[in-house]
DNA sequence: GTCTATAAGAGGATAGAC
DNA sequence: GTCTATCCTCTTATAGAC
């Protein structure tokens, strides 16, 4: 059973290592100009070792996806742990680490309409689940933060959902990045004041209030 | 030359019935999944004979970009007529016909990260042109709904830009209108909202304010 | 300038030895 | 399960007749 089990960490790590490399040609190519071929010779090993371990180019990409879907949600219920944070904060922070992987470059982007790829999505049920986990939950404080005025309660909660998750594949923070004039930090903050405050900009009071 | 005329007339309008299916296309699956032979197929003529038109097919691409400029920059230029109208107003009323664009079908999308069809499009002229004159004439107006405090002015006015450009290019509309619960006007409203206003909404006051 | 036919090559997937 | 070598399809682009 130790040699059984030691074999199963070596596949592990080996398969952990072509998520690794799919990530981060996902971020930075795109599904439709990543090649197996280069995901095999960024791993280091033939393309057809490669499908002994995943059956198709969908399937590496739905690999990816799933392990970021594990981060997030990891990342969702560690903030659920903050107690002094309000929902409102909460959503908050889970943009900003969204922005934060994208400006890293290991945010892997699908193409909104390739239908292969996502026939393939909607076929993983581990993909379906963890998406339907993170969404509950981000549904739940997103309405939480509507009743506490936090959130405009005229949005549908899909709309404010759709939002964030848009936000995370959005192309200005990589267009600032490669303007290169500022950093990481500066544009998360940025992007994130846009989408929360909108680009008329925080707390404006009416005409007159004095301050 | 009336023959001549009649000849590039002629010329003109299978061009312009080749670019409008290249941007039909675009709209509907992108830049990678459109293939030449759909376009020639959708035009009603041999491939080879597209190629008698347009070099390849970033060429293609470049074409229907171009006149997506220049349908945005008759937009523009007729929106800096309207006298009573702000700097602020016009900015939303370019963002919202570009979010209609969208809906509609007609909104060509690029890949942002396809770097022979980025070549193509930096080496264009035309288009490098009136992308130039459409930014210079929005970048006027952001400066000017800054300077009247309807845009936030700690905003770099390149951020407001990117910002509103991606705006047109929004997977969010799309996820929306596929979930086919809602019009497309009252799409429009909401995520023109959630992009001036931002997720927290229109009009927030300090509390205790009293209204 | 339009067509049919085809070249040329990329890229996803597999066969079969070890 | 890893390799080398190969298959096969799809897609861009062109040749050459009319």
């Amino acid at each position: 059973m130790a040699r059984l089990s030691f074999r199963e960490q070596v596949l592990r790590v080996r398969e952990d290592a072509i998520v690794d490399a799919v990530n981060r040609l996902l971020a930075d190519k795109g599904f439709d100009l990543m090649t197996v071929d280069e995901v095999a010779a960024d791993v280091g090993i033939a393309k057809a070792s490669l499908y002994k371990h995943f059956a198709s180019k969908e399937a590496l990409a739905a690999a990816a996806m799933v392990r970021l879907l594990q981060r997030t949600l990891a990342f969702v219920e560690q903030q659920a742990t903050h107690a002094g944070a309000s929902a409102y904060d909460r959503l908050r922070a889970v943009t900003r680490w969204a922005l934060q992987l994208q400006l890293a470059g290991e945010m892997p982007t699908l193409p909104s309409q390739n239908s292969s790829l996502r026939a393939e999505l909607m076929a993983n049920k581990a993909y379906l689940d963890l998406l339907m986990q993170v969404s509950d939950k981000l549904g739940e404080w997103i309405l939480q933060a509507q009743a506490a005025g936090d959130i405009d309660p005229a949005l549908p909660p899909e709309v404010v959902l759709y939002t964030i998750y848009a936000r995370g594949c959005d192309p200005v923070p990589a267009f600032l990045k490669a303007g290169g004039q500022y950093g990481d930090d500066q544009i998360v903050d940025w992007v994130l004041s846009t989408c929360f405050d909108g680009l008329r900009g925080p707390v404006r009071r009416p005409a007159g209030a004095g301050n």
